[in-house]
DNA sequence: TTGTATGCGTTATCAG
DNA sequence: CTGATAACGCATACAA
């Protein structure tokens, strides 16, 4: 049974009010109080009570980052770059691992949520101030922060033409009829076109979801075909991984037969053998971004939604051919 | 401003109390009185607080696995397991990142902490129920639930032996001077002695951390000595990506050249070209047993404390030679 | 500068 | 079966 503030105060024969105001710092207090309330504290091992405290005061200083899919590539720096931006406004962050089915069913006791996923945020969840990582635009809904896909898809295909691939498809994920197609391929298409190149049937494939079993799967099914094509575009680093594996294992060789750039500018991709080229985001800046326009909406919960559109810049690696490797190229906005 | 209990309570025209009974799904509850409960909650949208209930119940139904690298190979996969084995056990699990030197000075609100990490808990955590997750055995200060990892160090170097390889090198994290050595370490040692081989000079690496760029500089130290090794055993899978990559970036030829073994069994591995072998934890085990420790330490904090030994397998993958590929060697407990 | 009293939203105790 | 009321631990008007 933990010691509460009552108990610190019987021992340092002062008020409750007063330990509540040593403990949260606050001036006014005399030297000699303050130590005799630090003394009781530190003997009794007095720790706050956080839910008391929350719901007292209304915030939790908290903030949650969900995800569908913990195992996605890039994450990892992602998550370092909010939890640094949430603990440079005083917050700090929690990542909620939910499932596909049972999506976000019961909100995570915090003040606000960033959501790395497409998913309908569920009851629970929608209820909470929200902010969406991901592309941009959204559908104005709600605040979004993320690269300009569109933009994404064609900087990478067009890296691809400059470096001499002609043939090139494209892998995103999402159902295979959505109307309009998602914005990586439909940059990938406008650069295509812009080239005055051929669209080759069977060369954009729609993968189940971001997970690197889908960019095999998808990879397969274009490599299967007799008009190969000699480069990939993906809409992830994840689905990137799984086709530079899948052409590995139909004895291609990346770059020189097959070049395969991703979007996201994860840490893994980095760690490829060739390291993979890549649209990277600066996470910085959506950490930043996110967690100031999650607090703005936290501070005025009916303001109108806002886009925030975030830099990205090409790296080119191994994974694609060039003259200019290794490097970055600036693009985007 | 949310609505609560009362305000249902006045639109429905009964007590807090009967909202409350309804809310929770208690019996006794008549089947009118109940409809008019229901419609009431929906019209006014009501959630409960989170934080008055845990206030109320001393209970908040949720699990913090704490992390001090979020970028770590085969976190997915853990994740994943853990979350399940809280689910089925009525708790919901969050990851909550904590910086490496800041080592969680506040308790994330939870009703208990699984620790992936070998820092001190800190003054935070240490005072939740607390599980830890990774070598055993452990230090006795606290439950821990982990695999052999002198077992499966022995294990990955006999498995090179049983290939043809004779002049292994191993690495793996922590001080240099670290007495005893770590527990892979310690296992490799074991089998190359029983093989009855030389111990080379130079060929034990100790790498900062578990990073993949840590095991890539490790391999580097080792790779430029002019007795080369033919096989690395990594304590991690992140060293042995890391490991990997040193030796492509050197010329050299998966496994032909150089045969690479991790443990840990990530998902990540998987998706390398060579795949990579590993000693792989049984995760579904590992987080079966991690909750209910936990589970079982809140219920009795004052309870001796105890290890937990999980199975591991062998899984021979493209990074290692032999003529059983692929497939799994079962080994371990 | 410090103490007293009240309420945050919920659940639990006890009457009716 | 339902309703009034007291806590849970903390922060804060307000009083002293």
């Amino acid at each position: 049974m933990p010691t509460t503030l009552r108990d610190v105060a019987r021992l340092a024969q002062v008020s409750v009010k007063t330990v509540s105001n040593v403990v949260n710092g606050r001036p006014h207090v005399s030297a000699e109080v303050r130590g005799r309330v630090e003394a009781a504290v530190d003997a009794l091992g007095y720790r706050p009570n956080r839910f008391a405290r929350t719901l007292r005061t209304g915030r939790s200083g908290a903030l949650a980052l969900v995800v569908s899919e913990v195992d996605l590539p890039g994450l990892g720096g992602l998550t370092r770059a909010l939890a640094g931006a949430a603990a440079r406004r005083g917050y700090r962050l929690v990542i909620d691992p939910v499932d596909a089915d049972r999506a976000a069913g019961h909100p995570p006791p915090v003040d606000g949520c960033l959501l790395l996923t497409d998913l309908p945020a569920g009851p629970g969840v929608d209820a909470l101030p929200l902010v969406r990582l991901g592309r941009v635009p959204g559908d104005g809904t709600a605040d979004r922060v993320g690269i300009d896909h569109l933009g994404a898809g064609r900087d990478a295909t067009a890296h691809l033409l400059a470096t001499g691939c002609r043939r090139i498809a494209a892998i995103d994920a999402g159902p295979d009829d959505a109307a309009p197609p998602p914005p990586v391929l439909r940059g990938y298409a406008e650069a295509v076109r812009t080239a005055g190149l051929p669209r080759l049937p069977g060369h954009v494939q729609r993968a189940a979801a971001h997970r690197r079993a889908d960019g095999y799967r998808a990879a397969r099914a274009v490599l299967a075909r007799p008009d190969h094509p000699d480069a990939f575009v993906c809409a992830s680093d994840a689905l990137a991984i799984g086709a530079m594996c899948a052409a590995f294992d139909a004895g291609l060789r990346v770059p020189e037969d097959l070049a395969v750039i991703g979007v996201g500018g994860s840490e893994e991709g980095h760690w490829m053998r060739p390291a993979l080229s890549t649209v990277a985001a600066d996470t910085g800046f959506i950490a930043r971004q996110a967690v100031a326009r999650l607090l703005a909406r936290i501070a005025r919960p009916d303001a109108a939604p806002v886009d925030v559109v975030a830099p990205h810049a090409l790296l080119s690696r191994a994974s694609t051919r060039g003259a200019d490797r290794p490097g970055t190229v600036r693009v985007g906005c």
